[in-house]
DNA sequence: GGCAGTCAGTCCGAAAAGTCGACTGACCAG
DNA sequence: CTGGTCAGTCGACTTTTCGGACTGACTGCC
């Protein structure tokens, strides 16, 4: 009866539509660790560098980078993260933990961050109403929407 | 002399060898949404079935899911969540959160999520050390190995 | 018994995407 | 003049994805 003919409406899948390809978001990592250039970035993620083009090209279409130049004769420019861009911080780091936790083997994580507190960055994901932890046993949908999803536009 | 032959060696890219495919997500966001068989999935997501089992074999293998049988006779599974797959929440709620401030046009987030504390979700990451929200600014690396490539930060 | 439907896939050919190495074109350093 | 950096593009080749059809074991219905 309400058996589902479309796929769901969702922001996640929204999100992996623009940061969701491989070198995404590892060309957004390097932004984050202060390499803007291009031939950098190729070095330092092993893309393409067809693919990581195409990438960068796509991210500053979303409004995840910007791109500016800093020299004018030969064109040259650097890729910077928008206010949007920055705001993916999260999603770097929690994806970078869980390939701490789950993917370092013997020699354990290949890379440290430390917080400005002194501590060793360990980030956790909290409910920004009470500051308790977020698990998935706790938390409830309660979107009536998506049944009515209005076929109007995608 | 310093200039980085090999790509980083970095959680963000193992993580992303693991869940980094565009189906893969979506496939485990379904299972924490309660869908756990294939067809469903294959409904929900809107993924080739091809490819769909694909994912999911790749998932199996890599410890994020687990398949349980529940039926014998045409044998049919469903997919769970394994201890470091439920990990990997957080990584579906900063994913989702990003798409709903950045990619919900006028009718807003298509799912809205509520934590047992009674408020609706909305997901912070923070030091689990001083409790803090964590900015891009405040972070530093500290791995010995890896100085080489950054230039000094400005 | 016969027909329809569900479920979890697999198989196939076509189309799209990714990959690799070479190339461009403007510059700089020696 | 040679060689190197930089930000790409180009073409050829390979891999992946896609969509639809198909399988095989069942269930439900009359």
């Amino acid at each position: 009866m309400t058996t589902r003919t479309t796929p769901r409406t969702c922001s996640v899948a929204r999100t992996l539509e623009v940061v969701g390809e491989k070198w995404s978001l590892l060309a957004i990592r390097e932004v984050f660790l202060g390499c803007r250039r291009f031939e950098e970035m190729v070095r330092n993620t092993g893309a393409p560098r067809d693919t990581l083009a195409a990438r960068l090209r796509t991210l500053v279409e979303h409004g995840v980078l910007e791109r500016r130049q800093y020299s004018e004769h030969p064109p040259r420019d650097e890729y910077f993260l928008t206010d949007a861009g920055r705001e993916l911080y999260p999603l770097i780091l929690t994806t970078m933990q869980w390939g701490d936790r789950h993917l370092a083997g013997e020699p354990g994580p290949p890379m440290t961050l430390e917080h400005h507190c002194g501590a060793r960055l360990d980030p956790q994901l909290v409910c920004s109403a009470c500051g308790e932890p977020v698990h998935a046993r706790e938390v409830r949908r309660v979107d009536p929407a998506d049944l009515a999803a209005p076929p109007a536009t995608g």
